[in-house]
DNA sequence: CAGTGGTCTAGACCACTGC
DNA sequence: CAGTGGTCTAGACCACTGA
């Protein structure tokens, strides 16, 4: 038997949803705690252990005296550095843009298919950037997803804006966390020749996964920094 | 004016002193919410509020029916595999050891005075090891601390625990979080000797500087990978 | 000023645990 | 069975916001 669930359990699912539909989009303000004492039917306590689960999983923020909104996931981007080159480089005070390389059908990767739970042999479309800070070349970006949501990024511009950014600001993905994986390879051939770099100088190699709000992949990518310039920082949290 | 601490808030960091001091070590069952509320002649919610933000520390566990108890932070390390190479590769079935190389007082390099709040020029102990996987050279690690901190460690066995397991199972610290910052750079001399690997090939750079339960960083490291054997992967949360 | 969230009280019934 | 935490009600007073 599957337990009911508590009420305030579903009154913060069914507010969840409302928020996930974009039908309370960030910086809406949510109904005030009376109005969902009266809409719902329960006591106030309730109310507040439900909007206690929303804040919990920051997706609502609360003001003294104002009321509860909707948070704007893209003014808090703390998902790492990595997640958003652009947004770092230029608050530093250096100038950050992109060039297409590139988009084209591919077959999933290895790490591919492992990140997105996909078959092997499958396609997926693949964007590459290269990434300049300063207008010298910093990292080759590469990202791999569903058709639809990278020609959707295209048309956002990766050339200037980050991918999280774009996810959660223009695309209306909430996401909760980013799986990564860093590793050191040597720079070989045609990356080293893009980066400006000699063969086998160590590049840092950073795979990044989005994960959205209910625990699913929304994309994967890879990230190719020249290592003794750039370096990745992470806090992470338990 | 500081305002004053809300009483449910002063309930918590008092039972938060009791578990952080060992008053109340991992394991133990914490006072009964009724028992709770005569201690401190607050009403149930009160004490309530109190637990709920224990638990979303991660410090206390409810079990219904039974009580509420002080978690035992080793069983769920969940920290990221690079601080804890050990456990890590023998979970894959492989063998894995380490040999302490030094113990010496140093003057703290940079990245140590930036991660511990240091003044350029103090001096910190420093403990290198060499980590085996299968009797092969995989990473060199160094830990840098104050020199109880590490003498304490180092008496602890770093040859075949992980740090921050002794950290929290054997000195009885509470870690919320670990500081991350990798980079990609070339094996050189002696480094790459120990390591096995010819000069200029990449190593993966990690350090890493274990946050605790007040925020403050315990000790920091540095962990030096075979690139081409090793990654580092984790999971970063808002 | 009225409306909002922040804090708190004094109760209640339930499901679960262990004796 | 008594003791525990899980859920919930119907109130209350406060500090803060904005008109």
């Amino acid at each position: 038997m599957t337990a009911p669930q508590p009420r305030f359990r579903q009154i913060e699912e069914e507010l969840r949803q409302r928020i996930v539909d974009n039908e309370l989009g960030p910086g809406a303000k949510l109904p005030s705690e009376s109005a969902l004492m009266a809409e719902f039917a329960v006591s106030r306590i309730t109310v507040r252990q439900s909007l206690a689960g929303l804040h919990a999983s920051g997706l609502i923020e609360k003001v003294n005296g104002k009321g509860s909104f909707v948070t704007r996931p893209a003014e808090t981007s703390n998902l790492g550095p990595i997640t958003g080159f652009y947004e770092a480089t230029r608050s530093r005070g250096r100038l950050a843009y992109g060039k297409l390389a590139s988009v084209r059908k591919i077959k999933a990767p290895a790490f591919a298919v492992q990140a997105l739970g996909l078959n092997t042999g499958d396609t997926v479309l693949c964007a590459t950037t290269l990434r300049m800070a300063d207008n010298a070349p910093a990292a080759i970006f590469m990202i791999i997803g569903d058709e639809a949501l990278i020609r959707a990024l295209v048309k956002e511009d990766l050339e200037t804006n980050d991918v999280m950014s774009i996810l959660e600001s223009r695309l209306g993905y909430r996401l909760t966390a980013v799986d990564t994986e860093s590793s050191a390879i040597p720079a070989a051939g045609d990356v080293a020749r893009r980066l400006g770099v000699a063969d086998g100088t160590p590049l840092l190699r950073v795979r990044a996964t989005p994960i959205d709000i209910r625990g699913n992949a929304v994309c994967t990518s890879e990230l190719l920094f020249r290592g003794d310039r750039y370096s990745h920082k992470a806090r992470v949290t338990r």
